[in-house]
DNA sequence: GTTGTTATACGAAATTAGTCGTATATTCGT
DNA sequence: ACGAATATACGACTAATTTCGTATAACAAC
């Protein structure tokens, strides 16, 4: 492809880009183990899932040797940005305040005080 | 049902969803009319669309006149509030702090003036 | 080298989402 | 009262996603 457009992972897909961003390395085994932990799934599944993900050019893998070894080709901040823009278009009416406001006020995943102090310091620089 | 559990709206959902938040009451042909401003799409696409929301119990309506009137049956917040703890953790490993940081180092919606005043006097509510 | 284990490949079923055509009922203007 | 416009109902088609069974190849160990 001489344009390289982009992919929108599917709910599935984005769970193991997770896995292969923090592993960087990992076997469809590896993968799926992970996996298994959180969800009931056939070893196989995880292995179709990664080959088609590879077909989308989502993941990329060595397959000189037996047993294949995956990694992300996709870089995780720029698939943050893109689904974030996405859903704050599609649920916050295009206002990323909403959102940051929701997710500040979130009880299930509190932010740690250290966080904040970050996110402070982000806030007075785009204030310029 | 005696349990009313969480029904996932799809993209498509959404943006209906949107539109009723936004209107409050309104026809089939009324959200049509908006959908159909950034979207090519069929009148009838959206009533089935409509009428498998009110399966779902994602809309109310009042069908005791020819033209059925429509309204978003969930709360604006809780959906928004669901999603956005999803994506914390499918996407950002359980840290809103993180999804912030995105959100607001976004380039394409920016946050103005005013609306980091808000996130900032949230912050100082929010580190007691 | 035979047998058990662990890989990948591949086909195909089951599900879900989104699309629209067509039928039919109601309303409105003349 | 009749034809045009507009409403809902509903079936059916397509495409994408997710699932897994089965075949087959490679390897390991005895």
């Amino acid at each position: 492809m001489a344009n390289p457009k982009y992919v929108k992972p599917t709910e599935s897909e984005l769970e193991i880009l997770q896995i292969l961003w923090t592993k960087g390395l990992a076997t469809v085994r590896e993968v799926h183990e992970e996996l298994a932990k959180s969800k009931d799934v056939g070893y196989t599944t995880t292995l179709k899932l990664m080959q088609i993900m590879h077909e989308k050019g989502l993941v990329k893998r060595d397959d000189s040797i037996r047993t294949h070894i995956y990694q992300a080709a996709v870089n995780k901040e720029k698939t943050q940005k893109h689904l974030l823009s996405k859903m704050i278009n599609t649920l916050f009416g295009g206002s990323p305040t909403q959102l940051v406001i929701q997710a500040l006020g979130n009880s299930e995943n509190k932010a740690t005080p250290e966080e904040l102090e970050k996110i402070q310091k982000l806030l007075d620089g785009l204030k310029r």
